[in-house]
DNA sequence: CTTAACTCGTGCATGCGAGTACGAGTTGTA
DNA sequence: TACAACTCGTACTCGCATGCACGAGTTAAG
């Protein structure tokens, strides 16, 4: 409670936000190497080789995957996971916050690219069946992310990346309710609470090996539909 | 009153070896320092001094409480939480790891002094909803702690721990689904994974502040109720 | 083919938490 | 009261992860 916070330190963690701030100004040895790394996300990838790119990608993709296995990974095991050495990986990414950082806003881009393709129109249970069919896995993807980076990148930035995903489900479990399809003596965030509770649950019993994957989507959605069902 | 040889001096070294390593022979005084801190749990309490129980059980009071409020507390968290200094919890647990046994023991005993007096007949769904009123929250705060030791303490005394407290719930719901009152569609195990993550839903809800712990047992309850009804 | 962009190992400084060692002071209890 | 039991600060050692500095080698692209 003091103080806290492992090395991510939390402070920073660079926004996307103004242009370069990483323009070295008139230090003395400052000059030095510049990596175009250190520049927000935004402005690269003019500039970038094609080796480089990959990497980026490998490192990204390599992230969740090594949390996975292990929430303490550290920096090291993730660049072994990717297969690159860890130096390189602090050439894309000067900081811890920042790769976790930025392994969420890919996961969630790549979660709204899918996402996006769903219908939501219709009977509200169909379009959660379909919503859930389409990504829990993805969703449950980020959400692992999401825990490891609750410590160590700023709270707001969390919400905020997370919002359009979670505004699209409660949007769906209001109108049902609205519609009189699911139950409204329960409260939409309480709802949307058990939703994501439901897709951890399939996801830890995944990995666990009690659940074949293939079948936790039915699991899921058997469950939700029940639970959510208006006494008609 | 030379040496009283309560068990207790000459024990401590006994770890493991024999009972009265401590030859009360020469020097007066000349013995160390032998704290009984480092016994097995079994055998100590013979001996144990007034305020040397009372800081014991402020310790395990206070680790939950402060792994609560962030997983990460190292062990001087977790003594400023109970009010000592970080060296009397060396003194009554020699490691992190030990610690967090214990812990767990000392949650998983209160649980069961308190759901062992749950009346388990009559209808399942009652009876699950008895079991879920009275024992919530303090299921959630083992699980709590069970999360953070998950990575120090091994698996096999986790499982060992845990299985008298889940083998009751899965008893119930495999006696609810042999008569028909929960459905027979989905696998006990999953049933129970998701009266696992509803809990945990309702504890997480609790602390983010959108949910009374009041309201806790009766949203859990609902939900679940209807979610694993048998389809009549 | 030339060069900037990139990779990546080695080495280093730093910080932090777990445990240990020592010992002086305090307190419960016989 | 006397003494064992206990508390608890100080000051280590140790291991480990982050992040920086340097620099030589490699590779893609104009």
């Amino acid at each position: 409670m003091p103080k806290q916070n492992t090395a991510g330190d939390g402070a920073d963690a660079a926004q996307q936000g103004g242009a370069s701030s990483a323009t070295t100004a008139g230090e003395p040895g400052a000059r030095k190497r510049e990596k175009n790394a250190s520049k927000p996300a935004a402005e690269r990838a003019v500039n970038q080789r094609a080796d480089a790119l990959r990497n980026r990608a490998a490192i990204l993709a390599a992230t969740p995957i090594a949390l996975r296995k292990n929430p303490d990974a550290s920096i090291a095991d993730i660049a072994v996971e990717a297969g690159i050495g860890r130096m390189t990986l602090y050439g894309h990414f000067k900081s811890r916050a920042e790769l976790l950082d930025a392994a969420l806003v890919d996961g969630l881009e790549r979660a709204e690219a899918v996402l996006s393709t769903v219908d939501l129109d219709g009977d509200p249970a169909a379009a959660l069946a379909r919503l859930i069919e389409s990504s829990w896995s993805l969703l449950d993807q980020v959400s692992g992310l999401l825990v490891v980076a609750q410590k160590e990148v700023p709270a707001h930035r969390i919400r905020q990346m997370h919002e359009k995903a979670e505004a699209r489900m409660r949007g769906l479990l209001e109108r049902g309710q609205a519609e009189d399809v699911f139950r409204g003596d329960l409260p939409v965030d309480w709802l949307l609470a058990v939703t994501h509770a439901a897709m951890n649950a399939a996801a830890a019993e995944s990995t666990a090996g009690r659940l074949r994957p293939a079948d936790a989507p039915r699991y899921i959605n058997a469950t939700l539909a029940q639970a959510f069902a208006a006494t008609a």
